[in-house]
RNA sequence: GCCGCUAUCGUCUAAUGGUUAGGACGCCAGGUUUUCAUCCUGGUAAUCGGAGUUCGAUUCUCCGUAGCGGCACCA
């Protein structure tokens, strides 16, 4: 069966979430990928709510999936665009909100024959489906209530007795299209399930609703997941029985976590939500638009506009990525080099907060290129507090030398620190006036240096000595050092 | 059980009917540095197995195997 697609009409992409819950990082890839596309062919992208299980809605959802699209720099075209604001001429874009349309739809099936009532009850259905399991069967409706006379259906539905209305599936043949991503898929039409399409409350299934939808607000490609790809046929054969032209289907493989299991809560923080705190927005959508899709170039480090240059979905690959928090940690710490320092002191504003912007700016520039995680920056700045803090004084012994040396070494660095003009206290200028100290005195910059840079600190590692005086300040510097001298003796 | 998809270093991936199978992360080593990190240099490591087609297969075909997904009045 030869596949039509929308080829030539303006692209239209939608990301269609349901609200049960955070988004997560598979999810929003999914919508990160329909935006690149739609971006790159300059086309319209569109957020649509698929609320049609009511028991599985979990409230604030929409807020959250909002927040994580605005965060990432996804920007909805239609849709839902705010929390109660929609955008286009196709909506509503809330399922729960267009019941009517859904229930016309399967009405007008079943007037064309190609969808049944159906009566049986979910316990007829349970025992059915054990029996089948039993007999290691593929569990499947049975077909009974296709069998049922005009007269006994009318007869049913005058009495209000609960029902649902099923899809209609050809028994012989096979159903194919050409998936953007994986190719032609056959599926033989035996396998395909008589598909519920409207519930018995009054609700649609998702495979109705998404194909009403995605046909009338003119989708022309739907880029979902792959776990969508089995009932992707039954939406096919809903394609046909309304007679509506086919969109393009593109289903991207699955992140994965590290035991190859699909990323879920197991596996530690999947919500984007928990991504904000650690990561650059544009580090984590550099990140994940290289799980599963490749330029076939070298290049690693994308921006947006090169994304959505490159883009296309011909370059999505088939097997399933597994999601590797090392990678994203080096991407980020790339994208956090290269902010400008003030831009970066604007993300960390939070742990910056009793600082002037000078030295706020000082302070940052100080461990910018240290910085892998953006949490990680207020462990890092805890030495600029008071010099209360006590450290094993043997930290303060460089390897060459004992303690009375040390003792020396950090009377000379006293001295020296006395000796600075408070005007000309500057990072250069420390540098250069213990630098000529050493080489004049023929000091080893390292005896000299590490016994002053753990007093200042009070830490084994840390950055730059004289960035880090240079932000404490003449009297700090002075306390920390003495403070030092007292844990020595 | 049935249906479908997939298979290159540990991970993300590139490439090709003939290549020393390339890059990046990680890891290891060396260098720079007052320490660590950054940065620079180098190293480690892969075509799932078996047949077939072919002069030649990692690439094409088939069969296995493994992984993943689906099989709801959930999406």
């Amino acid at each position: 069966m030869p596949t039509e697609h929308k080829q030539n009409k303006p692209v239209r992409t939608r990301f269609a979430p349901s609200p049960t819950g955070a988004p997560h990082v598979g999810n929003i890839r999914t919508a990160l990928f329909a935006w690149l596309f739609s971006r790159h062919n300059k086309g319209t992208f569109i957020l649509r709510i698929e609320d049609t299980d009511q028991a599985r809605e979990q409230e604030g959802s929409v807020d959250a999936i909002l927040d994580a699209l605005a965060w990432l720099g996804i920007d909805i075209d239609e849709g839902l665009v705010s929390h109660d604001k929609e955008k286009g001429d196709n909506g509503p874009y809330t399922q729960s909100k267009r019941l009517k349309i859904y229930n016309n739809h399967a009405k007008q099936l079943v007037d064309l024959g190609k969808a049944f009532y159906c009566f049986c009850s979910s316990e007829r259905l349970t025992v059915l489906r054990e029996l089948q399991q039993s007999r290691k069967e593929p569990p499947r409706y049975d077909g009974r209530c296709l069998r049922l006379d005009p007269e006994e259906v009318e007869k049913q539905l005058a009495a209000n007795v609960p029902h649902v209305i099923r899809m209609k599936v050809p028994q012989t043949g096979e159903t194919s299209f050409n998936d953007a991503v994986k190719g032609i898929i056959t599926i033989p039409n035996q396998s395909i399930d008589y598909q519920v399409l409207l519930k018995s409350d009054g609700f649609p299934t998702y495979h109705l609703a998404s194909v009403v939808d995605d046909h009338l607000m003119e989708i022309t490609h739907i880029i979902r997941a792959d776990e969508w790809l089995p009932s992707t046929p039954k939406h096919v054969l809903l394609y046909h029985y309304f007679g509506w032209e086919l969109p393009v289907f593109a289903h991207l493989p699955i992140i994965l976590g590290t035991d190859k299991s699909k990323l879920s809560k197991r596996h530690g923080a999947v919500s984007v939500a928990e991504y904000k705190k650690d990561y650059l927005p544009d580090a984590l959508a550099n990140y994940l638009a290289f799980l599963g899709w490749n330029p076939k170039t070298e290049q690693e480090i994308f921006s947006r506009d090169e994304l959505i240059q490159q883009f296309g979905l011909e370059k999505i690959n088939k097997n399933n990525p597994i999601f590797d928090v090392k990678k994203l940690n080096w991407l980020n710490s790339q994208y956090i080099q290269a902010l400008a320092p003030e831009v970066l002191a604007q993300k960390l504003s939070n742990d910056l907060k009793d600082v002037d912007s000078v030295k706020a700016g000082k302070i940052v520039s100080l461990v910018q290129d240290r910085l892998e995680k953006l949490s990680d920056f207020k462990a890092m700045i805890d030495f600029l507090g008071e010099p209360t803090h006590t450290y094993d004084a043997t930290m303060l012994v460089p390897k060459k030398l004992d303690r009375p040396q040390t003792a020396h070494m950090l009377e000379i660095s006293s001295k020296i620190t006395e000796g600075i003009n408070e005007e000309h206290w500057e990072e250069e200028t420390l540098r250069q006036t213990f630098f000529a100290y050493c080489e004049q005195n023929d000091i080893g910059k390292g005896d000299l240096l590490w016994p002053l840079r753990v007093a200042v600190t009070g830490l084994k590692n840390s950055p730059d000595v004289f960035g880090v005086m240079d932000i404490l300040g003449k009297k700090k510097t002075i306390e920390h050092i003495a403070h030092a001298d007292k844990l020595l003796s």
